[in-house]
This record gives C-alpha cells, sequence and structure tokens, in this order.
DNA sequence: AGGAGTTTGTGAACGGGAGAACAAAACGGC
DNA sequence: GCCGTTTTGTTCTCCCGTTCACAAACTCCT
C-alpha cells in the first residue's frame, strides 16, 4: 500500500514527503509507517522526510516486484475473464502468460490476447515460464485437484478466489480471496446497527 | 467460514459434529472455534459436540443472513459483470437489485437479468430498495466520488474494488479487496524463497 | 447407578501489532 | 559554528487475538 501511494505521489511530481502526508495517503497511522519502513533500513532524512523515487525502489527491491512475475490463471468463466482482462495486474509487477479451462468449448476463446488453453497444459506452461505464482477461478468444488496440479507443476504460491479451504504442503503459500465473507461481515455491522437503533431488530 | 463450513457438512447429510471437525473444514484452531462460538452463546453439548442445523441458524442469525440483504453494484466493466453473474451472493443472503455504471453507452445492456441503469438512479433506487450496501468496481479515480454519492444517499455499507483509500463519515463500514495486494504478498514471499535457496538472488 | 471416555467452555499464558512519546539527527538561519 | 526547528527511528506500553490446558458436563457401557 506505501508502494501505491508512493507511486500516486510521484505522478503527481511530489519529489519528497513526510511520514505523516504518505501516511495519509495509504491511510494508516504515521508512527506505523514509519515502524514498518523501518523493518526495510533508514532511508528517510530525519528533519526532511522521505525522498519518494528512492523509497518507492526500496519497497520495490524489498517486496520483489523489480522484476516481473508471472502468473497463470486456472478456471477463465466470469470471474476470470475480469482477472485476465484487469489492466493492473500487469501494471504492478505481474504478467498473465497463460490462462487455463478444463472445458474445452472454452478453448476456441481469446480472452485479453491470449489462448485459453487446456488445463492438461499446465506443467509444460509452468516450466516454459518458470511460473510460480497461480490464481486459482474455478468452482470449489474443482479448487483442491487444481491446487494439487498447481503444486505438482511446480507452482509455490497460489491465489484462492474459490470458497474453499485447501491443504498444501509446507513451503507452498495459499492467499484466499472470499467475496462473500467481506459483504457478510458488512451485513453484521449493519444488523448491529439497525438493531442499536431498533430500526430492523429481529425477533 | 464456520457458517460455510457448517452448510457443506449438512449438505453431506452430517447431524452432529465436534469442534475438531469442524475447526478442521473451516481451516483453523479447535480452540478458537470454540472461543468463538462461546461469544454467541452455549450452543454445544459436551462430550457430543454441535447439531449441524440448530449451530447453522444460530450463526445465521447473529452474522443477519436470515433474510435476504440488497446489494447495488457501481461500475459494470470486467470486474462488475463477473460479479453481477456470480450466483453465490444469492445463495448467502444478498440480492443485487440494481447496477449501475456512469458511462450511457453500457445502459442499453442487460447483465444476469437486470437492466445496467444510469448512476444517477442511484439515490431513488436506494430508497425504493432499502438498500444499505454498496459495492464500488469502478476505476479508482472515481471510487471516492462515488462512494460520496453512495453515503449520501443513505448506504453506510461500502466494499471497495478500487485500489483507493476512501474516506467515510462515521458510522459508514468501508472494506476494501486489494488483488494487487494479494499477489504482491505472495510475490514477495516468493522472492523470499529463491533469496533463501539461492536460486534467484537480487544484487 | 457408577465409572470410563469424550468433548465443550473458559481461565491463563503468550505473542504481536498499534499508537504514544521521545531521543537522535539533519537542516537552515545567523 | 551554534541554536532552534523539523522529522525520523525506536522504545515502551497497551490491547487484542490465538493457543494451551483443564475442569465441568454429557453419553454410553456395564
Ligand atoms: N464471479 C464472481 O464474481 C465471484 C465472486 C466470488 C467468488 N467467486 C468464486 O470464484 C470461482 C469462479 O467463479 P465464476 O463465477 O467465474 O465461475 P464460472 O462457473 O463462471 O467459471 C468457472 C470456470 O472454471 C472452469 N473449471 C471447472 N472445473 C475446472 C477444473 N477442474 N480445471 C480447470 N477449470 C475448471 C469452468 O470450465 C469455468 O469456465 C468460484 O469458486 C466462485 O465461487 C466468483
Ligand atoms: N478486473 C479485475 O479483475 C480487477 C482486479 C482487481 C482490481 N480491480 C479494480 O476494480 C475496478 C474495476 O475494474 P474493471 O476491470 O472492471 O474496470 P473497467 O474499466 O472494466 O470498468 C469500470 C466501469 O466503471 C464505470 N465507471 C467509471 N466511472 C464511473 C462513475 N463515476 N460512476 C459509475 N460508473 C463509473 C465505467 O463506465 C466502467 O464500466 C478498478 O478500480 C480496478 O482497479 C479490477
Amino acid at each position: 500500500m506505501y508502494l501505491r501511494a508512493l507511486i500516486g505521489l510521484a505522478e503527481d511530481g511530489t519529489t519528497t514527503c513526510s511520514s505523516e502526508e504518505l501516511a495519509a495517503s495509504a491511510g494508516v497511522n504515521s508512527a506505523k509507517l514509519r515502524k514498518d519502513l523501518s523493518y526495510l533500513g533508514s532511508y528517510g532524512t530525519r528533519g526532511v522526510g522521505y525522498d519518494v523515487e528512492y523509497l518507492r525502489y526500496q519497497i520495490a527491491r524489498e517486496i520483489g516486484v523489480t522484476h516481473d512475475w508471472p502468473v497463470v490463471i486456472v478456471g477463465i468463466g466470469n470471474l476470470g475473464h475480469a482477472l485476465a482482462n484487469y489492466s493492473g495486474f500487469r501494471s504492478r509487477g505481474f504478467r498473465v502468460v497463460a490462462l487455463l479451462d478444463a472445458d474445452p468449448s472454452r478453448h476456441d476463446e481469446v480472452v485479453a490476447g491470449l489462448d485459453v488453453r487446456s488445463f492438461e497444459d499446465l506443467e509444460s506452461i509452468v516450466t516454459e515460464h518458470d511460473v510460480s505464482i497461480g490464481v486459482i477461478a474455478t468452482p470449489a468444488v474443482a479448487s483442491q485437484s487444481v491446487a494439487d496440479r498447481m503444486v505438482a507443476a511446480g507452482i509455490t504460491s497460489i491465489l484462492n478466489f474459490a470458497p474453499s479451504v485447501l491443504s498444501v504442503p509446507d513451503g507452498v503459500d495459499v492467499r484466499k480471496v472470499d467475496l462473500s465473507i467481506e459483504l457478510q461481515i458488512l451485513a453484521y455491522h449493519e444488523q448491529r446497527k439497525s438493531v442499536a437503533t431498533g430500526t430492523e431488530g429481529v425477533s
């Protein structure tokens, strides 16, 4: 988030910023920001602040987005299409190298300039492009088997959009994005608001 | 997540489960599960476990998904289409009542059985359907102005997919889903793996 | 009826993130 | 060259979520 805020500041022509300004752009407390940055090193100047371009590079280097990461997306349905068409990944250091789907009727399609290919091609694509990050956008029932194949093919980081709990060997990272849960959390707070005001009490 | 795990167990015909089983389904520690459930009440039976159907209802009641929540989606581009077409929201207690977009050329379209309507209709739709939850799937530059309009119209919970920091009045909840950040976190861990093994050291 | 075996609910310990506060360091003016 | 001002880097404290561990409670078998 700090990296994104710095890119925004750089685009606005800002060359230097204080922890206070940067924290405001990122939506956090300035003490937290300074502490977070201190884990990377002492890249600021006391009395002055941080050099936007310099700090931007240091953070990018630390999180490993100085070079592009190849990514494969499996499951080119509603969500897979959106992800494939999303330009933001490219500009943030990720390059979608392949779109895979188990349904042969999808293999004719070209999405975002890429052929949708057979899931069977996973291993060869991973080897060819040295892919370590995979995105799962299949239905929940298929997600575990897709994850297993990914791991066997050599992928060691998985972003899972299916509402499922994946089990993977040690050394493989999984992050889950669960949109229904996000809405449910909002609904929970909404309900508490209405109960508090008595607008919509549930018997 | 517990609710989802319970629904899965119920579909499998399980009528009773222990904290250990349910925790495994949800991917958490069993002590944590028991403590979490204890905040809702004592719905288990010692020596036996939890009644799946009963606990399912109790959790659903607590988080407020016993009745449907109306939702509006603003920004019917790549992501908005996917969200509108997603059937999982409906089955988890959410009903998309309107799709809004600022671009008039999109207003002809019908997505998932709903007309794409003008963003100007926001206020009347919110009032008519008593909507309290809004989803923002517009570009980042538009997200703050969309959020402001939503809040003015009476929406008090926002799910934001744009990579932006929204500022809203007290009493309004915002949750942010940031897919690029998720990938960056995976890339960071990937980089650390390669540095550790010396495969891909960065000078 | 009573004891063995299970499983929940919860008190206590632990760990870590977040914020307040302040010393150290850099800059600028004179 | 020195002092006041600004802002970072870091320490200390607080608070909250997670986990362990165990007593209480329930079932089943004899
Ligand atoms: N669409 C959304 O906005 C949305 C929102 C939240 C969560 N999700 C989740 O994301 C996942 C995808 O959603 P969707 O709406 O795109 O579904 P979808 O049905 O439109 O697409 C799923 C795609 O996966 C492919 N597939 C199925 N099994 C496969 C396998 N074993 N290997 C490879 N490909 C396979 C199908 O052919 C299909 O093209 C689901 O798990 C869903 O719950 C989607
Ligand atoms: N597509 C993805 O998979 C993806 C992934 C991560 C994040 N995002 C984020 O989600 C957002 C949407 O992404 P997208 O790919 O769907 O973009 P998109 O450009 O395809 O769609 C954006 C839509 O918003 C509409 N819009 C613009 N300004 C508006 C306004 N003021 N009011 C109402 N509607 C307005 C546009 O007409 C367009 O239809 C972006 O912020 C993007 O960064 C998308």
